[in-house]
DNA sequence: CGGTGTGAAAGTTTTCACAGCG
DNA sequence: CGCTGTGAAAACTTTCACACCG
């Protein structure tokens, strides 16, 4: 079910969040969070919209789904709006992640600083390499596929990250969900088909190149309408 | 203005294509692939929609945007389709690419194998730090980003992936502007701000875990819907 | 038959516009 | 005032259902 914020005590229950606007609301916290930073205490919807390129009724409506945060001739206060996107995303709780394939892209990602920031940490590696597995890299020491069970529930992971080649994605996806995973980023260049009750989410990096190759091509018209 | 696609002569001008659909054309064209690998022939709207999650209508009214390939009682042919969706994502011809950054991140990517497959290569790299240039890495000396107009034009490069950290990230995107590009790919997780003839496709990895843990969060009702 | 292409209906998201508040 | 929150309208997307084709 989908999660209100209890602000001011209201336990709104049923309101679901359309995806869309998930992903919209990870946009405004990254701004938020760094006009924190940069000190400044309220910002109106027009201004946050401007910042993203939405208009501000679409902000006010974005944030309409997850409380009510505003003050009239004023806008809101970014630290309130921080709290509670946070808390709707689920990033004021620790997420222990476990990544799966420690090739170029896996030790990447395993360096990389910007998961922390939101509360994600990458908690332990695997791979079905032996001459990988016992390496430590970041603090992180390399595991065999079949320690996967057991760390995960020792470590209470809830996600799971997918590095591997696309032709080992299946397999490493449904020992994740074995092994008690809730939710997986897939890097693979495949589609998974795991049961329901798991989440995935797809970062497919050709595919962005290829949006992309698309937008420069149909430019003129920004990619957008219908006749 | 948007692509159609010319089969059999037509020249169906100006139906532009949503951008909602142009992501789907995407994970039609990575299953068609696969399936043509699998010497799979043909293909029904239902096959290639199951395979995705999507309904039967659905893909037939995304493929309606690129043209009439269907054969009634058949389905589509495999290659035909192919070659369609690709004219349409510009995947037919070759995208030199520039990359800017080459630390973790840009490294797994420059040995990332799935770019060339469609039609991506990366053929320049580019990092402000001195030790990092004049090294070479599958076989792209990293240059100085004084020699990045020069390189981008000669090589006539038309994309770039920017993969520096986030308070670089705005410098890089206009001086690749400057030197030419049409479209970056941008890896920093902040927003860019440029002229509105520049595409833009983000990609914060951050945010992908954050869509995940709202996602697990709120299981139970998957995400969508509204009372 | 089994399957496409497509109008028309249903559903969802965005924009508009304005009452109301500090 | 300036800006929020929100119904009502407009725009867009998805699903339905069916004529038509090999």
């Amino acid at each position: 079910m989908a999660e209100s914020h209890p602000h001011a005590g209201e336990t709104l229950s049923d309101s679901t969040v359309p995806k869309v606007v998930v992903s919209r609301l990870s946009l405004y916290l990254r701004e938020l969070q760094r006009l924190q930073m940069d000190g400044q205490e309220t910002i109106s919807s027009g201004q946050l919209g401007a910042l993203l390129g939405f208009s501000d009724a679409q902000v006010r409506k974005d944030l309409g789904f997850v409380g009510q945060f505003g003050y009239p001739g004023v806008g809101y206060r970014c630290d309130e709006l921080v709290q509670a996107m946070r808390d709707i995303l689920g990033t004021n709780q620790p997420w222990p992640v476990a990544m799966v394939g420690v090739g170029n892209l896996g030790l990447a990602l395993l360096g990389y600083r910007g998961f922390g920031r939101q509360n994600f940490s990458i908690v332990a590696a695997f791979d079905a390499d032996p001459a990988k597995v016992g390496q430590t890299i970041q603090g992180i020491t390399v595991q065999p596929l079949d320690q996967l069970r057991a760390t995960v529930q020792e470590k209470h992971v809830r996600l799971g990250m997918i590095v591997v080649p696309g032709s080992q994605a299946q397999e490493v996806a449904e020992r994740l969900v074995a092994a008690g995973v809730e939710g997986v980023v897939n890097f693979a260049p495949v589609t998974l088909t795991l049961p329901p009750h798991v989440q995935v989410v797809g970062v497919d990096l050709a595919i962005e190149l290829e949006q992309l190759s698309f937008a420069v091509t149909n430019k003129g018209t920004p990619l957008e309408s219908r006749p």
